[in-house]
RNA sequence: GGGAGCUUAGCUCAGCUGGUUCAGAGCAUCUGCCUUACAAGCAGAGGGUCGGGGGUUCGAACCCCUCAGCUCCCACCA
């Protein structure tokens, strides 16, 4: 059989991803036998198309799903959906457009009709493209998180927490999307520093020619809002103004000129226009000194008819008219450059506009306690832990959070309002009609209208790791306590997501879990970096730098991929993306599979085993312990780079480059049947320590590997656990394979081939008793021979040394002496130098009395070392110079 | 404006309580090899005042101070 001698993927990926799928090893029940190990999916957009944070995000999850599954724990990996509310619905609404119909033309059942419709034909598509990249996940657990009973666990949770008086309905400065038309919350809402102007304007004062006041404004355009000018009390300059009115430019409306200690006095012109619509402090300083509130925008962001002039203009456009009018007018004293931050919408890319509205609210500091403990306790870990203070910083400050948006895909409002705005929250009209006519004492059916505005997303998704298990415990708290997928597999383990939603998202999961719970919902937290490009800028759309990951799984593998993400991925850090790297992971899947085809081609006889292949197996048996020993550890602390690190090196540098080179039989001779099944042992080991990460190729090697029958798989195998290993043998092989790497070195800088064996002579020491690697040395220096000698020969040698062991190889006249005598002056020079160090060290009475003795100790040995180096180098030199 | 973090080889990063893991890894680079598993490879090599300055200490990449630069999070003084 001739294989191929580069891996190929493709094949392989399909075959056995349905495989998998077929035997159901991806499904998890809830199994007594076993602890459960659980990992509930950040749910992506309904709207989704997998790009390269899903990828690492999704890729890390499988990790740690796959090594758990392999660990003999019952393995849980929920997938899901999230609607989306106002992404979903942007796209939509673009849809509709597209088809020429307008959204506002549209009843709300009707909207929801093609909503529902485009969410089946486009809904899931990135699920889908997670089983492209192996993603384990229990599909026949898939969560939409407007699934029927998922829906009325929402409502539910709406109605319980009116009811115990932590959402409540109230007016107030919320920030306006006037893009996509509704209320975001404060976490929506992105700050971005932009350049800006200060514009300086002038009001007339009131009952004078001459005399007026100049306040500096970003947003002239919002003048006509005005209520009032505001100055300091304490600001001399204005002293004479109190009680005048200055006229708005424009629009000639008399406004009170005010004083407040909230203007700074060293900031513009110290003269402050105060608009209390359209501005959050301007607000707050019209409700203390009961300010008129004029609302001159439209909900999408044009003027309105209170605005006088530029109605039906956008706000932008109307501040350029309002300026260019300004300077017409000669009220326009002056421009200057100015930095700013401006709010925008975190979906919808829209400048925010403040603004006043009756919105429902949930008042955070009542339900967050236990989950700001429970994370400062580490009874919840962050990962890595600086998020601690990010976290703790946001729990200090939590502010209520707005829950309404005026949308109609998501979760409706469960409030029904009579005629006149008396309102009652109930689960179902029915309930409404109950409750209200109690609550307003009237018989008979009153006219209620629900509310027409749904739910934040995050509302929902807060309940994200119950409710995919159990709803019931929200519908009916009463006669629930959670059934038995939810009390086998919440709390969940780990949780892998991406800190920007952090307090989107995560927090208020922990908020929820406590809430409803009484338990958190996960142990860890691992937060991902972002996946940036290698010149660190984020992945985006318009700057084209964003690989399309199927593209990249068909042109290397999804192993490829996975391996690639990972090279540079440390918790918390971002991810610098570079083809490079996927290329390396996929270098590492052809490197495994030609190991493969090496052992693979090997025939077997019994004969009795040599002395290198037993050294060799039992140094690779301490070795490969050692490895998953460190992998173990890099686990344990979530440093999942780190360990595939581990493994990369074991298989490659370790178990190709030595263990295979040493038991490697010459070409075309069999292998002892000894070796060959101690070798094969080791793949697999290596194969279920890599296959968390490389699923596919693992897999089909374990296959190929002994022919295995099919039902056998890899990824329901055990992963295999460290053992105690001998350090003494490690060491020892670092001592062989140094001398094997300057054996090696000496014929690449005395240009003798690899082809031709040499002798190698071998100063006896008492260093050397005890090592028994000498037939590895042999074969992989390819050594005719090596002797043990009291003394080198005088000349043709050239001379190494490991540790302070001594070593020569006679050069048969090639040697050059000259340069001979050149690098051992070299090495001399270098080692006196460090002698030197260590005396200087020794010599201070200081030292040799405070330090620990076995500090002391260790120089005392490097002064040693370092004086025989220097000898043996000495002693070289001279019988070359003879 | 408040907070957190970072600066170690060309690049991306490890480096735990100050001392045998102390200057490391991967990638990249350079040299030599198409050696019957693999050129998507093999063998070998070079490369760093640990951001600058100061201090504490017998001893500092690590602790303290200071300066400089970068990043992120939170926060609407127009």
């Amino acid at each position: 059989m001739s294989l191929s001698t580069k891996y190929n993927p493709a094949e392989v990926e399909n075959k056995w991803y349905s495989y998998w799928m077929k035997r159901g090893f991806f499904h998890s029940e809830p199994n007594s036998g076993k602890e459960p190990f659980c990992i509930v999916i950040p749910p992506p957009n309904v709207t989704g198309v997998l790009h390269m944070g899903h990828m690492l995000n999704n890729t890390i999850q499988d990790i740690l799903v796959r090594r758990a599954r392999m660990q003999g724990r019952e393995a849980c990996w929920v997938p899901g959906t999230d609607h989306a509310s106002i992404a979903t619905e942007a796209k939509v609404v673009a849809m509709l457009r597209e088809r020429g119909i307008k959204k506002s033309d549209l009843k709300r059942e009707e909207f929801l009709k093609y909503a529902w419709e485009w969410k089946e034909k486009y809904g899931g598509i990135i699920l889908e493209q997670l089983k492209r990249l192996g993603a384990s996940c229990d599909w026949e657990r898939t969560t939409f998180t407007m699934d029927p009973d998922y829906y009325d666990a929402v409502i539910s949770v709406f109605v319980d927490l009116y009811r115990k008086g932590y959402i409540y309905r109230g007016l107030r400065m919320i920030n306006w999307d006037p893009a996509g038309k509704t209320a975001l919350s404060d976490d929506e809402v992105i700050h971005k520093e932009v350049s800006s102007k200060l514009y300086y304007i002038r009001y007339q004062i009131e009952g004078s020619e001459n005399e007026s006041v100049t306040i500096a404004t970003v947003r002239p355009e919002t003048i006509m809002a005005d209520s009032a000018i505001c100055v300091n009390p304490n600001d001399e300059r204005f002293k004479h103004l109190k009680g005048k009115k200055a006229f708005i430019p424009l629009i000639n409306r008399a406004v009170p000129i005010i004083e407040d200690e909230y203007v700074a006095m060293d900031f513009g012109t110290g003269c402050l226009k105060v608009t209390p619509a359209h501005d959050m402090n301007d607000y707050e300083l019209g409700k203390k000194h009961n300010l008129e509130v004029i609302d001159i925008l439209n909900d999408d962001g044009t003027l309105n008819e209170k605005a006088k002039i530029f109605i039906g203009e956008d706000r932008f456009i109307a501040r350029k008219k309002v300026t260019k009018e300004l300077e017409a007018k000669g009220c326009l004293v002056k421009v200057e450059d100015y930095q700013t931050s401006v709010g925008y919408s975190e979906r919808t890319d829209a400048v925010i506009e403040p603004r006043l509205s009756l919105q429902w609210f949930l008042e955070m500091k009542k339900i967050t306690k236990p989950a700001f403990e429970n994370v400062m306790n580490d009874e919840i870990r962050l990962i890595p832990p600086k998020f601690k203070n990010t976290y703790r910083h946001w729990m200090e400050n939590v502010r209520d959070w707005c829950i309404s948006r005026q949308l109609w895909w998501g979760h409706r409002i469960p409030a029904w309002y009579d005629e006149s705005g008396n309102y009652v929250v109930a689960k179902t009209s029915d309930e409404a009609q109950e409750i209200y006519r109690k609550k307003y004492n009237v018989t008979g059916d009153v006219v209620l209208n629900q509310d027409p505005d749904v739910m934040d997303t995050w509302f929902s998704a807060w309940l994200w790791p119950m409710a995919v298990f159990d709803t019931s415990i929200f519908t009916d708290p009463v006669n629930n306590k959670g059934n038995r997928d939810l009390n086998y597999y919440y709390p969940t383990n780990d949780l892998v997501t991406a800190p920007e939603i952090l307090f989107f998202w995560v927090a208020r999961m922990i908020i929820a879990g406590y809430e409803y719970r009484g338990e958190r919902p996960f142990s860890n937290v691992y937060l991902t970096g972002i996946v940036r490009d290698k010149l660190g800028r984020k992945m985006s759309k318009s700057l084209g730098n964003s690989p399309d990951p199927l593209d990249l799984i068909a042109q290397y593998g999804a192993d490829a991929i996975r391996t690639g993400m990972l090279f540079s991925a440390p918790a918390g850090n971002d991810l610098l993306y570079d083809e490079k790297l996927v290329e390396q992971g996929r270098n590492f899947a052809n490197k495994i599979w030609n190991a493969f085809r090496l052992v693979n081609g090997w025939t077997t006889v019994n004969f009795a085993q040599p002395e290198e292949n037993k050294i060799a197996i039992s140094w690779f048996r301490a070795r490969h312990h050692q490895a998953l020993a460190e992998i173990e550890d890099h686990f344990s602390k979530f440093r999942i780079s780190d360990a595939l690190l581990s493994v990369y090196k074991l298989i490659w540098d370790d178990f190709c480059s030595w263990y295979l080179e040493i038991v490697k039989p010459e070409f075309g001779k069999p292998i002892d049947a000894q070796t060959y099944e101690q070798t094969t042992g080791f793949f697999e080991i290596l194969l279920k320590a890599l296959h968390p990460f490389m699923p596919f190729i693992t897999e089909e090697l374990w296959h190929e590997l002994n022919g295995r029958k099919k039902d056998d798989c890899i990824i329901v195998t055990s992963y295999p656990v460290a053992e105690k290993f001998s350090a003494a043998i490690l060491s020892e092989a670092i001592f062989a394979f140094d001398v094997v790497t300057e054996i090696r070195n000496t014929r690449n800088t005395k240009n003798l081939s690899p082809k031709e064996a040499l002798t190698l002579l071998v100063k006896k020491t008492s260093d050397l008793h005890g090592i028994s690697f000498w037939p590895v040395i042999k074969k992989l220096a390819n050594l005719n021979q090596i002797e043990f000698v009291q003394d080198s020969p005088a000349t043709n040698i050239t001379a190494f040394l490991v540790r302070s062991a001594e070593f020569f190889i006679p050069l048969e006249g090639k040697a050059d002496e000259a340069k001979e005598r050149e690098a051992i002056r070299k090495e001399i020079t270098y080692h006196r130098g460090f002698l030197a160090i260590v005396d200087k060290k020794l010599s201070n009475e200081k030292f040799v009395n405070s330090a620990p003795p076995q500090v002391v100790e260790s120089e005392r040995k490097k002064k040693a070392d370092a004086e025989a180096k220097i000898n043996a180098l000495e002693e070289n030199l001279s019988r070359i110079s003879l």
